[in-house]
RNA sequence: AGUCUCGUAGCUCAGGUGGUUAGAGCGUUACACUGAUAAUGUAAAGGUCCGCAGUUCGAGUCUGCGCGGGACUACCA
């Protein structure tokens, strides 16, 4: 922005204003002058303030949710720094993972399949390194254009060889405390693709595809024994359970039966309707309709003949199902015995629902990870007759049924191979008479449905849809499959992790104590591994036979087991630069006992990188000790909400782990960012704010301020780009106008402000005084909010006082002190007091509005900086980011003061309403206003700030009346907060009879301070004053309003004599408007001549000193007739005007 | 499915510990002001406080059950 009075030495004057060019100025003054590495470094060493970064990943380009979370982190640093703390800002890059990894496979057009051989491992991650790294110009630049201060030029990156030593040496830390650990898990897997699937992968828009698969309810015979005993009637009764499967090629495998605990099952007695053998099943009640109709509830059991359709049925006993846990059962398909455990069980499992199926559920541990829990917990074995190709293993050995070897899903087979299993099945089935002539291919679950069909142990068999997940690059199936995983052992320290995790102050408290305080409840353990390749890898050798197996810990160690190696002529001398694959992968170990030991292929959870950068961002413990204990833990950090189980998690669970701390003692998470109408951003929607253009068109300042003062942080934000015109124009436009009020007239005076030199308190005026207090009431509410990192409602304060009482109040009522007149003490003191407002509101704001806040901080103070620093004064700073917060100052806040404003403005308020139903304006004077005053107090009050009420609504006089006046009519209503505590349940007896008070009654209570009612029913209550609210709301004849307590009477009649004075100020206001018209300067003295005019000549002649004071006219003079003029209304009139310079 | 969260005017949001006329800003409409003027003021219209039930003399506020939006986690025979 242009500077309209270069050269001048008063404060700098300009144009439109224009944020954006604001911002650019100050990014390169701030450049320029070090500005926020000054911020950091004049602040002492001993008052430190600890801020993690959370690193982004670089790999792809910033968006408008970054600047919410940066504005976040970047206040709270700059409003600490304020304080005096010293706020280190490292910054960080997040670079492992698997989004990397599939952009460059993107960029190649490459699948995982290819890596290896159309692409070695080692260039693979060359173009991974390079590729994370990609956006990080433009990320620099974003964080600069948003006056993010952090410190870019030595950020510590997840990728680097120090960073990754010291994630080793806390895995070694780990693994010595025998917190790490090899185990395995169910998991997503994809055996077309041969790999495991994350969580993230399966939530790829599509994996979860409708599908319909054969389904089947199988029955498994129950074995007679003590438990079960009572379940049969009859020595030689055929008992089954009854269970539900989507997945029949799961039932080989199968090693128990789930059931819920409270859930009640029935016996039912009927007949197979594949075979027609008579059978009793058991299943949960609820679902029994679902299975036996009630059309053939009349069917008797013994008239039943094989072959009939319609199945007679009976129920017998039922029991809870916890009364059926350890039955055991006859394995359904016995081709191979689990080799531990004690399987073919009844268990409970809290995760059996009636919504479906029997109510009791098929157990497969090896193929369902609610299944694998559950075994594990009952010490149930399992099977797992499925390869990794997808394949029945060779146990599955069936004379009949062709399942050996074959794939479990259709979907695995080429079209092809297809055709040729499906000559093959039509071949063995006829052989064996089950099928003569089979028309077309049948899957896995058909053979199995089918095998149990003619073996008596299939109930029901149908197609069902469901929801089925798939791999989102061979558009295959995925089914559930054990992994080998290493496993951190966070449920070790779970109550550790619940005690420390109470001690932190979350923002907002929820978040905390339900979203993750819920997570730690039911903590399972962290399972690291990755079957990837860029990342960090897992530091442990193991010998080919598993008995043998070495964590290391750093790289120094590394090259000692090397030489080992090298010794015992494993592998040639071995220089590691690179601690990523292929080169880890290379090196081969030598155990104790003289083994070879390869590293584990797996690399590991990139969440483990950015949960270890409180350590591993100084290469801790192997350099910068000192620097590592002064940072740790860290006062503040804050992320998107959507890191709870993210960063959040892990920066605890490893902080815990290694230090017994916590990791971080406030944390804020911020909501979501969404678009206006409330929907997730997204590219598919074409919804996304860019935020370089958000910045550029309406400026970093007023998103940021948009951003904080719109909604808790916490909340999810409708992003709505209209709203930062909205803030630009309403806050920075108002503060801006506020300003340039200021710098003309204060360079019209020539007025500097002086710092030693100031107009004390008592002898300022009540507006003045007024508005100081409620600067500081502003100060300590903001300091308060702040402390407690509650932004939204500081903002809103700073706004309100602002536009409500710096701008349309204390300017408002302030203007003609300065403008009028020359240079006096109690201008000095009105200039003084909009400077202290300016200067303190800039500097409240700073921390979310760094950029306005300072331009306005280098206008208000450029012009004294040089004294101030040879005077060691508080102007003497040159970054409003280099002074220290306005400490709030308990003699400037005067409650009282503030609360007769308020009634003067509200005064104001009703009297202008008053004015405009009578379609009087407020130029024309008007002779008095009545209040009714309750009290002493209220009166007093009123008169203190009765001058002003008078010249903003344009009345002679204030009539104050009291009960002595006889004129107030009163109303009384019940104080219910008061009442209702004594009251109670009479509550609404001695309402009515309140409310039908009468005015003696009001005068009784008022004199008596007490009333006994008589209540319905003969009842009495005694009320006091304090149980009612007495107003007075009316005076008869007059023109009245009142709001909250306070009432205003206008009388309404227009004398003569104010009818002149309402023209006269009339006629100044059109002199006034034909200046301006004119383009004469403020001070530019003129001479006015009129045509006369029989109604206005009174008014002309009468106020004649006034209005020429006003216009700043040296004469009116009255004429016949003039050659040249202005032709002005008044008032319905016309007159000819001509105003000229003299 | 579970955990958490939100639901108040056309829009964005306030509404300690329950108290009877539910507020603000923006927007809309009308008017006023015109020495802050691409600024400003005043007023009006606009509400089943998501629904139902309960506790209570009294519920936007407390409890329960639903409905709808969102996030996270998990994924089901």
């Amino acid at each position: 922005m242009e500077r309209k009075n270069a050269g001048s030495t008063g404060y700098p004057e300009y144009g439109q204003m224009n944020m954006p060019s604001i911002e650019k100025q100050i990014l390169q003054w701030w450049k320029e002058n070090k500005i926020f590495e000054r911020s950091v470094s004049e602040r002492s060493e001993d008052k430190p303030f600890v801020f993690y970064e959370g690193p982004p990943s670089a790999n792809g380009k910033p968006g408008i949710h970054h600047v919410m979370s940066r504005t976040i982190k970047d206040m709270f640093c700059r409003y600490k720094t304020l304080q005096g703390f010293r706020v280190e800002r490292k910054a960080g890059w997040d670079t492992h993972g698997l989004p990397v990894e599939l952009n460059v496979e993107k960029q190649l057009g490459i699948t995982k399949a290819d890596i290896g051989t159309k692409i070695t491992i080692a260039e693979y991650n060359r173009l991974c390194r390079e590729d994370v790294m990609r956006f990080t110009d433009v990320w620099n630049d974003m964080t600069e254009k948003m006056g993010y201060w952090v410190d870019m030029n030595d950020p510590y990156i997840t990728y680097e060889n120090n960073y990754i030593e010291s994630l080793w040496s806390i895995l070694k830390k780990l693994y010595d405390k025998g917190l790490l650990y090899e185990g395995y898990t169910i998991q997503p897997y994809s055996p077309a693709a041969g790999t495991g699937l994350s969580s993230h992968e399966l939530n790829q828009p599509g994996c979860y595809r409708n599908v319909k698969d054969v389904t089947a309810v199988v029955e498994f015979k129950i074995k007679k024994d003590d438990k079960s005993a009572f379940l049969f009637e009859s020595e030689n009764e055929d008992v089954r359970f009854m269970a539900w499967t989507t997945t029949p090629w799961t039932l080989p495998s199968n090693t128990a039966l789930a059931v819920g605990a409270g859930i009640e099952y029935v016996k039912v007695k009927t007949f197979n309707p594949y075979t027609f053998e008579p059978v009793s099943v058991v299943l949960a009640k609820d679902l029994f309709g679902k299975y036996f109709s009630a059309d053939n509830a009349e069917l008797k059991l013994e008239d039943y003949k094989k072959g009939d359709k319609a199945i007679p049925y009976s129920t017998g006993l039922s029991a809870k199902g916890r009364e059926l846990e350890g039955i055991r059962y006859e394995q359904l398909l016995p081709y191979t015995q689990p080799t531990d455990g004690d399987a073919f069980r009844v268990l409970v499992g809290d995760f059996v629902t009636t919504t479906d199926g029997t109510g009791i559920v098929h157990i497969a541990p090896s193929f369902g990870s609610d299944d694998f829990r559950v075994a594990k917990q009952n010490g149930i074995g399992s099977l797992t007759l499925v390869d990794r190709q997808g394949k029945f293993v060779e146990e599955v050995n069936d004379a009949v049924f062709p399942l050996e070897g074959r794939y479990v899903k259709e979907a695995y087979l080429t079209d092809a191979e297809k055709e040729q299993e499906f000559h093959l099945q039509k071949e063995i089935l006829r052989v064996n008479n089950i099928i003569a002539d089979l028309k077309s291919y049948m899957t896995a679950d058909d053979l199995i449905v089918l095998k149990l069909k003619l073996e008596n142990k299939l109930f029901k068999t149908e197609k069902y849809e469901h929801n089925y997940p798939h791999c989102w690059r061979t558009d295959k199936p995925v089914i559930y499959y054990p992994l080998d995983s290493w496993f951190i052992k966070t449920t070790a320290v779970k109550d550790r992790l619940i005690e420390l995790n109470k001690t932190i102050n979350w923002k907002p408290a929820h978040t905390g104590e339900g979203r993750f305080g819920q997570w730690l409840e039911n903590l399972v353990d962290w399972n690291l591994s990755r079957s990837r390749y860029w990342g960090t890898p897992l530091p442990l050798w193991i010998s080919e036979d598993k008995t043998e197996e070495k964590c290391i810990g750093s790289l120094a160690e590394l090259q000692a087991e090397i030489a080992k190696s090298v010794t015992a002529g494993f592998m040639r001398p071995y220089e590691v630069t690179d601690l990523h694959k292929p080169q880890v992968d290379e090196i081969i170990l030598v155990s104790d006992t003289g083994k070879p030991m390869k590293r584990v292929a797996d690399l590991i959870d990139v969440w483990f990188d950015s949960g270890a950068m409180p350590y591993a961002q100084w290469h801790f413990p192997f350099e910068n000790e000192e620097k590592f204990k002064k940072s740790y833990p860290a006062d503040f950090i804050a992320e998107g909400v959507d890191q709870t189980r993210g960063w959040f998690f892990t920066l605890h669970v490893l902080a815990v782990m290694l230090f017994d701390s916590v990791a971080y003692k406030n944390v804020v998470s911020n909501g979501l960012l969404l678009d206006k109408k409330g929907e997730k951003m997204s590219k598919r929607l074409g919804n996304v704010v860019d935020p370089f253009e958000a910045i550029e068109k309406y400026s970093a300042d007023a998103t940021r301020w948009y951003m904080m003062r719109n909604s808790d942080p916490w909340e999810n934000l409708k992003f709505d780009i209209n709203g930062l015109q909205d803030t630009m124009r309403s806050h920075y436009g108002t503060l801006y106008n506020t300003y340039a009020f200021f710098a003309l007239y204060a360079n019209l005076d020539k007025f500097v402000i002086d710092e030693m030199n100031i107009v004390p308190l008592s002898e300022r005026t009540e507006l003045d005084r007024w508005i100081l207090s409620k600067l500081q009431t502003l100060v300590a509410y903001v300091t308060e909010r702040m402390n407690d990192y509650d932004v939204t409602p500081a903002a809103r304060a700073i706004e309100a006082f602002v536009d409500e009482h710096l701008s349309n109040w204390y300017v408002r009522l302030s203007r003609r002190r300065f403008w009028k007149g020359e240079m006096s003490r109690d201008k000095q003191a009105a200039y003084e007091t909009l400077y202290e407002c300016l200067n303190v509101v800039t500097q409240l704001m700073s921390p979310v509005s760094p950029f306005f806040s300072e331009w306005m901080y280098k206008n208000l103070t450029d012009v004294v900086r040089d004294k101030a620093k040879a005077n060691n004064t508080p102007l003497q700073h040159d970054s409003v980011h280099l002074t220290y917060l306005t400490t709030p100052d308990a003699k400037y806040i005067d409650q009282d003061l503030e609360e007769r404003m308020e009634l003067a403005q509200k005064a104001c308020s009703l009297i202008f309403s008053l004015r405009k139903k009578e379609k009087i304006k407020v130029r024309q004077p008007l002779g008095k206003v009545l209040i009714p005053v309750l009290s002493n107090k209220m009166k007093e009050q009123l008169q203190n700030v009765e001058s002003y009420i008078l010249g903003e609504v344009n009345v002679k006089e204030i009539e104050y009346i009291d009960d002595a006046s006889g004129i107030i009519k009163k109303k009384i209503k019940p104080n219910f907060k008061e009442l209702g505590k004594r009251a109670g349940t009479k509550m609404k007896a001695v309402q009515n009879a309140v409310m039908a008070f009468t005015t003696d009654d009001i005068a009784k209570i008022e004199a008596e301070q007490k009333y006994v009612l008589n209540l319905e029913g003969g009842d009495t209550f005694e009320l006091t004053i304090a149980d009612v609210e007495i107003l007075s709301e009316d005076i008869p004849g007059w023109l009245v309003a009142s709001d909250a307590g306070l009432t205003v009477a206008l009388d309404v009649t227009i004398t003569d004599e104010l009818r002149k004075e309402g023209n006269a100020r009339e006629f100044v206001n059109k002199v006034q408007n034909l200046r301006k018209d004119k383009d004469f300067q403020v001070l530019d003295r003129i001479k006015v001549s009129v045509v006369k005019n029989a109604t206005f000549e009174e008014a002309l002649n009468g106020f004649k000193d006034y209005i020429c004071n006003e216009v700043l006219a040296k004469e009116i003079v009255l004429v016949e007739s003039l050659a040249e003029f202005d032709e002005v209304e008044m008032n319905e009139d016309m007159l000819q005007v001509k105003v000229e310079l003299n």
